[in-house]
Parts: C-alpha cells; structure tokens; sequence
DNA sequence: TTGTAGGCGTTATCAC
DNA sequence: GTGATAACGCCTACAA
C-alpha cells in the first residue's frame, strides 16, 4: 500500500542499496544519483518504515515511560520535561501511563522490547526491586524515579524531599511556630515516605520539644480537609500545619476557613511540590518547590547517557535538590493579600543538589 | 543479545514456527508442546521483538498523537484521556507533543510512519489542509483534534465552541449582564476564532443593543491582566466580562482586584475551558466547561473505528457539546463565598453534541 | 560509484 | 501437529 524502498528504486532506475544510500547521506553515491532519488522519493512521498529501519539498526530513536495512573500537573510537568529533552535529542516518547498494579505494569514493560532505545520508569506501588529484577529486560538502559530500589542495573532519580521538608521546618520554626502538625501522603508511595521521615528528622533536631503531631493524609484535597478538620479540634490547636503536598494543603485550607479562621493570622499553613494552584489560592502557598520538569529532563539526561555507554551497567544515585517558595500562607508577608502578582517572585532556599554514583 | 525466537526453538527442541504458534494461542500445537514451549519462554524471560513482528503484522498496536507545545491542564488531560481509551482497546501511545511550527511537525509525522497504526493531530497554527494533504501518510487513520480543515481523509472532532459560548452569554444576560466584553484568543487558534465568532453571534442575538465590546488577548495570564486593566479605563465600565479561556479570566480578576472592584458585585467575570484552578481562585469562577479528558477518549474511539475498516475514506465531522458551570464569579449564588466547596457540584446547562458525517 | 545478496526477528504458507 | 521457508522493508558488507 505505502511506497516502498523498492518502488523509489525502480522509479528512479537505481537499485534499493543506493536509494539507501542517498536517502541517509552514507555517502558514497554521485550528486546526480542523490539528487535523483531526493526528487522521486519526494514525489512518491516516500518514507522509511520505522519498523523495518529499527530492526536491522537496533535503534528505534524511541524511549518508554512508564507511568502510574496519575493525573494532574506533576504527571503533565514531567511529560513535558521528558519530552523535551528528548526531541532535543531527537528521539520520540512512548508513553504508559494509567496503569494500576505490577500486572499491568508488566504488561507494558513487555510492548516495550523492541520498540524503545531506553526507558524512565517512575515508581509505584508494586513496582520494586523484585518486579524490576523479574520484568526490566537485560541490557535496556533504564531510569528509574522516586525509588527506593537500589543496586539494580539502573540509575535512579530522586526529589531531595528530606532537605526539603527540613528547610521548610526551619522556615516555619524561624517564623515562630514550633508546633508543627503534619499531614502525611500514602505509605505505598515512596516521596510520601520520605517526606514524613523528613519531617521527624527535622522536628527532632530544630524543635525538639515540640510535640509531634502527625495525621494521616493521602495526597487527595479531601484527605487534607479531613486532616484539616481533625486538627482544629485538637486541643491545644497547632500554630503551623506542613501538609506533604499542595493538594491536601488546600484541603487543609478549605477546612480552617469554614471553621473562620484567618490565615496564616491564626495558624501558618505549608505544602510542597509547588503545582499552579498553589499560586492561585488565598493566600497563596508557601511550599517546598519541586521542579518536576526539570526532573523530567535530568531523567532524559541520564537516561541518555546510559544509552551512549551500552553494556556498562552504571548503577547510581541521583537528587535533585529543591526550594522553598516562600509566599503568605505562613505569615512571612505582612503587605497585604492583593499582591499576589508580586509574591511569583520570591526568596528561595535551595537544598544542594547531590549526584551520588556507585559504580559496581 | 536478547533472547529472540531462536533461543526459545532451541531449548524447547522445537521450531521456530511452533514456538510463534504456542506463544499467540494461534493453535495447531499440542499441548504438552505449548507447555514445554511457555515454559522455557518464561525460563528465558523472552519477549517478543516488538519491530520485527509488526514488520510482518502490519500493525504495530500503537497510535501516535500529535501536539503542539502546550502545557498545563488542557494537554495532560487530553493526553490521559486518549492513553485511557487506548489502554482499554490494548493500544499504546506514541506522543510527540513540544513541537513550533510546521517543519517541526512535518519532521514529528514522519517519523511516526510504520510505528503507529493511526494518529490523533491536535491542531496548531501551520498544521492546516495543504500540511496535512502533504505530510499525512496515505491511508493511515487519523483524527483531528480542534480542527477548520475539513473533507480530507480525515475524521475531526471539536469542541462546540460557539453553542458553549453562546450558553454563557444567555447566562450573563440573564443575571441583568447585558453589556459583556469578551478578551479574544490568539487569531491563529481555531477555538480563539470560534468562541470570538460565537460571542459575536451571541450577542447579536440576545442582547442587540448592547455595544460589541472585544479585546485581544492571547489566552495567556498576562495577556488576560492587560486586557482586565484596558476593560476598567474604558467609559462606561462593562458591565461582565467574558474571556475566552480561564487563564485570561484568572489574569482579569487579579487587575480588577488590584484596583479594588469586587468579583461579581462590582463586575462579573467569565471563563471558558474549566481547568481546575477555576475552582480555587476567589471567587470560584463560573466558565463553559470543556470535557478534556472526554475529548480524547472521544478521539480514541473516532480513530478505533477508523482502524477498524481500512481504506473507507470516512471523513466526518463531530462535536463535542460543552456546558457551563455557575460558580460565584458571575453572581448567581448570593450565599457566602466560604462555601467554595459545594460549587463543586453546580448547575449546568448542555449543549447537545452533533454528529455530522459527510461520506465521500 | 553501483548492484547483489544476506540478514535483522517475526509470522504465514506451505509441504510433510 | 510440525518444520522448513518465504516474506515484511530496510541497511550494509561484499563484489563488480
């Protein structure tokens, strides 16, 4: 049906090595000969089938990503960021997403033998060590993010989620609120592990007297409502509440102005990851910023380097550091609610970025 | 390197071909011979090269889907509808989004020849009829997403853009708004052009006295600011505002807070998309929803049946009907804006979706 | 410089 | 039921 190699040749009276030739500039054929097959191969709109080129190349100019079942801008946020960096590098992007459980994961991994160059595979509930070890196909260079699987044969990525819960800590105990409440995400998921160790770390160094309090969130605004209420009822009421990401922060938010308390007039609030909305809501949202498209690209960075070094399994650790964005919710800001505009741009903290390899 | 067919054939002391039928069910094996086949498979962890079998398949269970570079809500939502859809039909997605102009999608389109077996086009400024008649692979199923091009090979599917709008303005007039300024999208976006022409219509119709009042934005927050700012210096101060995406809506209501108006008491304010932030800013802002999500599955399943009878030249037209959600930012409700929470679940008006088909 | 031919990994078509 | 073998479309030695 779609013109071939074959019919190029026959048109242009050459055979199929040289239409070869002179489409992928091997050299090796007269300008006559490539100007030739150019014109005939653009005018039978002739293109190579990708299919057939990879097979014999071991090259598919693709990579995978596999991801869970997540909606929302970080999952947007670090699409694009992967996706930039590899049209960059002229490659394509063969996305899974909205996959639930290791069985469907699997599945996926497996449509990806053949069709991929390498993959970034971002860490969910059921995808471990063991499901890597029994599931990644041997050789396939491959990223892994968020994770806590180390040791395997690929490198892995993560947020620097335990220096940023702790600078926005010490943000909150400088401001004057050592009585910290925190809100804390799933047990399945790996950042929401780490943020809540982070914050126990943190709380135990910078205000070890406080009492620690945490309530258990799922990184659902509906879950940070329902935290947000149970933690207005708590007797002594916290001065500060540090909800594991922006989304049960806004929930949190939502509960304490139905219960008409100002804020951060009568208790600080703070989230993390940094999506838009945390800019849109009043008062906007002080948070640890997660730079996730620029996670996106890092991945597409690394993976790409275990794509240039075949065979070599570079086994290795990666943070990427992260800010504290410091708007009003926590009461830094006393120039009134209106300026919102002006509050895009302000002081940040950066955790330092730490690249950790073990070669083996 | 990977273990292929061969390997499997040689352990299991079968052929190749017997291999090939165990492993996809085909029958016409024993089936101690699938047994032992399955086993050692498993053992060998193989897979099957994906390439290589669509190079004789002719199919590849991959569509590919074709974006602009857009970010934000509107392409994660796409994205993840059509992703949702195909996974249902047990497809995959081949994304090639971040993209100007057209050489870059030209480049984009071509690539995806022989690695997918339809394609889903979001239209983009320089994507229109002439690119398409000459990059589109013959034959091969697409769907155009927000298209003007019509009567090629091609099924398009838009949002009801002009119905939504029209919906909206009956909604203002209805409040007593009858004197509404519309901020523009940008001239090249095709839903900027229909949601402009749909207010003009609009008005025309129901509220004919009133002065046709448009400025241009570009759907971008600032441009929505600017255009807030123009609206407030004009003489008779207008009565609502209507802008043509949420963003823009956003932008507005951040100048006319900033000049001390109340959103909806001193001016009511209007969007068009329903991105999630309209629901978080102050007040919660009433807009024409679009159902995104549902946009791409639509897509998804137009493409499905297209692949599913090949070489019928269906070309067709279908839309997508739109509602509008009445939040606070219009005046509609009086009761408080504490309540944010339960204009969740609002009031909404549809648009019945058309079907149009035009075969050919 | 050009053409011929072999092979990439798989499925499909034959014989047996 | 099973096994050679010919495609699928392309690239790349090797030969001319």
């Amino acid at each position: 049906m779609a013109t071939t190699i074959k019919d190029v040749a026959r048109e242009a009276k050459v055979s199929v090595a040289s239409v070869s030739r002179a489409l992928n500039g091997s050299g090796g054929v007269t300008a006559a000969t490539e100007r030739r097959v150019r014109e005939v191969a653009a005018r039978l709109r002739y293109v190579p089938h990708g299919a057939a080129r990879s097979l014999i190349t071991r090259r598919t100019h693709t990579i995978g990503a596999l991801l869970p079942d997540l909606h929302g801008e970080f999952f947007s946020e670090l699409i694009r960021g992967i996706d930039l960096e590899a049209r960059a590098r002229g490659l394509h992007l063969l996305v899974s997403s909205s996959h639930n459980g290791a069985d469907d994961a699997a599945v996926a991994l497996r449509a990806m033998q053949g069709r991929v160059d390498g993959i970034v595979i971002l860490s969910s509930p059921g995808v471990d060590a063991d499901f890597l070890r029994a599931n990644l196909p041997e050789g396939l260079p491959s990223v892994l993010l968020n994770s806590d699987v180390q040791g395997g044969s690929a490198a892995v990525l993560n947020i620097d989620n335990v220096a940023g819960t702790c600078a926005m800590v010490r943000h909150l105990v400088g401001l004057g609120h050592a009585d910290i409440a925190f809100v804390s995400g799933p047990k399945d998921n790996f950042d929401a592990r780490q943020r809540e160790a982070g914050f126990r770390a943190a709380m135990a160094k910078l205000a070890p007297k406080a009492p620690l309090r945490i309530v258990a969130g799922n990184f659902s605004e509906s879950s940070g409502y329902l935290a947000g209420r149970e933690l207005l009822a708590a007797k002594p009421r916290p001065q500060a509440v540090f909800a594991a990401n922006d989304m049960m922060a806004v929930g949190c938010l939502q509960a304490f102005k139905e219960a008409g308390l100002a804020v951060p007039g009568d208790i600080a609030l703070a989230g993390f990851d940094d999506i838009p909305i945390a800019r849109y809501v009043t008062p906007p949202l002080s948070t640890v910023r997660v730079r996730i498209a620029e996670l996106g690209k890092n991945a597409m960075d690394l993976l790409a380097d275990l794509m240039d070094r075949p065979g070599v399994s570079a086994a290795s650790v990666h943070t990427l550091g992260c800010d504290i964005v410091v708007r009003e919710s926590c009461g830094a800001h006393r120039n009134g609610g209106a300026t919102a505009r002006t509050s895009k741009t302000t002081k940040t903290t950066k955790t330092r970025p730490t690249t950790h390899s073990s070669p083996r």
